[in-house]
DNA sequence: TTGCTAGTTCATTAGAAATTGAACGCGCGA
DNA sequence: TCGCGCGTTCAATTTCTAATGAACTAGCAA
């Protein structure tokens, strides 16, 4: 076997693989995301599927899955690699991609359906005989309403600031 | 028993408290804290940890550590009620002080942590022999460095647009 | 067609995180 | 000082999510 690729980290991927695997908890994602796409960060060669199932130790299904996460967020690329028979991936080092996907995959969705909840929440509002109950209730739908407004404005900002 | 205070939700309040209750989840923090937080925002009248127990069905355990998180990020206030003995809270309903609350309890401890370990990094990319890999590695790390200075950047901004 | 390998899917398992509830501390009033 | 009730803490438990691994599909070459 060649030492090109080892079946295990040096001591640099360990500490970017780690450093990946804490950062996506924040977002709420699983640790394998972030190793794969820490290993994948750190790698100046594309990796197949079998060399993040090696070297990081994990399940052929959790890296499939992984991938296929990372793929929908555009964190990664397919690319040609010695093997042709087998999928070669890169990472995507561009924070905005990074984050872009995440807002547009995971954040978004959210957001619309909470806009259809607040309708909802409109249509009980109506509903309330107490005028004084009512007035209170309309007020903190409209404070919703409007929080959803403010964070549609800020994330386009936020790709936009971080598109250079 | 005054059915100013039924121990048991309205609709309009069921449907706020689910909402924060998901909506809470996308920044990973646990149901319960959501659903506190709901059932502040949509009453009028001040509540005590009680009322947040027998209303929401949770624990007083659960309650007490909802209530020292939702303190910690400034999004509850301590006000006075009927009960002299007892601390009364209502909701803070700017959406700043809950992301601003956020982004410093959460977010910033780990960006603190993230710059050492960035340091370490360089360190351990200077002791690597092969000089074609060091150059690759701390081209990787530099990057590594300027999503940290993009973040800085984006925080303030985030609170700024949020702060009107 | 058959055999082989890359990659996916999904039911089960393992592990992590939230919730519970009992024990405790504290402060107040009698 | 004692009793009482609010609030906190934390070990035990439950719940939920992520990881596993076996079964499967797809594509390819002989």
């Amino acid at each position: 076997m060649s030492d090109a690729t080892p079946n295990t980290l040096v001591e640099i991927e360990r500490q970017v693989v780690c450093l990946f695997a804490d950062g996506v908890r924040v977002a709420g994602l699983p640790k394998s995301v972030g190793e794969i796409y820490g290993l994948l960060f750190v790698s100046a060669e594309p990796l197949a599927m079998d060399d993040l199932v090696v070297r990081l130790k994990i399940s052929k299904g959790s890296v499939s899955q992984g991938l296929k996460f990372l793929r929908t967020l555009g964190a990664i690329r397919e690319v040609d690699g010695p093997d042709v028979r087998r999928t070669y991936y890169e990472g995507d080092i561009e924070l905005k991609k990074l984050v872009g996907g995440f807002i547009r995959e995971q954040m978004r969705p959210h957001m619309e359906s909470g806009k259809d909840r607040l309708k909802s929440l409109e249509v009980e509002v109506a509903k309330e005989e107490d005028a004084a109950k009512q007035a209170f209730y309309d007020e903190r739908v409209k404070k919703l309403e409007r929080w959803l407004k403010q964070a549609k404005l800020v994330l386009p900002l936020i790709q936009r600031v971080l598109g250079e």
